[in-house]
DNA sequence: TGAAATGTAAAACGATCGCTTTACATGACT
DNA sequence: AGTCATGTAAAGCGATCGTTTTACATTTCA
């Protein structure tokens, strides 16, 4: 049972590093010195591995980003800039996964939107913590400089996020301000 | 020498919806009719024929933004909308190709930062006509959010663009009224 | 007219793909 | 002790990959 994880971890970071469907399964199998007989009996294929990684990986984010405390919102760019500085910046691995297999597996397709809304619930609830009301097209604003940060470390710098944070927190101290 | 436009054209409309990897040369050419030969006559390589899809598309891309006019920051969001709706929501089409070919191509790798650094000096020209001044930072912030809502346009529906455009208005017309 | 340029159609190249199979080693548990 | 689960190693499956090649049709223009 161990050795599915081990899999699981060491396909994560051959397909952050080299995408999905350009990566054969020898490249995928070699950091865990795993077999393809061992990958195919847990998964059953390759894309049954691929969806195990997206999940995983949903799960890791999801946890790294900790509970509301005293900024809320600030803290979900502090989390992606550790998450960024930790993991390196290849943008989203779950969008990735979802354009790559648009058109060939709308298994994943569906998974990665699910996830993502499930992300936007989780933000939503930041901005309830933060302001005290929802705010749905608040809540999308911050969503939107998250995932643009994200997508932009990729071919700019670390500091980006940084600079979306404090946007994300002028927007949220403007609607602080304003009757709803 | 019309052919090759074909082609490009053709291939552009199959990696937007396949994406790059997973889509043999077969299908790439599908859509114009062209033969493998034409293929390796005029691009020397499946790459090839990917670089210059790219660079056709960043510069499709930019002419269809136009020229800054009476709402230079808000119409970079207008065009993103028709864009997307035109073109369809997939996510950036540059971003994409570079996620797949790290670590496999490096040129395209190069061109697509190249491309991405060309669309942020033209966001900074919006907001120096928004502003009357140079704001490094807020640009930064606008491209975020540019590329933000290209990003979660493909799992989520095309009203995020709106949102996002509300976003960069507010964070211009802050920054409008505090003096540097 | 006739050679050069540009195209399609189709077969075939070796390499690699995802996947299956056979054979064998290791521990764990009643 | 002996079975069962779990693993590796390695050969091989047919299919498909990017690429090259051969053969032939068409336009262009000196």
């Amino acid at each position: 049972m161990d050795k599915r994880h081990d899999m699981i971890v060491g396909a994560m970071s051959t397909f952050e590093a080299q995408g999905f469907r350009g990566t054969g399964v020898d490249a995928v199998l070699a950091p865990s010195g795993a077999s393809t007989r061992t990958l195919y009996k847990h998964f059953g294929s390759r894309d049954g591995l691929v969806q195990a990684v997206l999940e995983q990986r949903h799960r890791d984010f999801m946890e790294q980003l900790g509970t509301a405390r005293s900024d809320p919102v600030g803290e979900l760019f502090s989390a992606l800039e550790r998450w960024l500085a930790t993991h390196g910046s290849y943008g989203c691995m779950l969008l990735r996964a979802r354009s790559e297999y648009a058109g060939a597996n709308e298994a994943i397709v569906a998974l990665v939107r699910r996830q993502k809304d499930d992300f936007n619930r989780k933000i939503a609830c930041r901005i309830r913590a933060a302001i005290g009301r929802d705010d749905p097209e608040l809540a999308t604003q911050v969503w939107l400089l998250f995932e643009g940060a994200t997508a932009a470390a990729s071919v700019a710098d670390l500091s980006v996020v940084g600079i979306a944070r404090r946007a994300a927190l002028a927007l949220v101290k403007a609607a602080k301000v304003h009757a709803p």
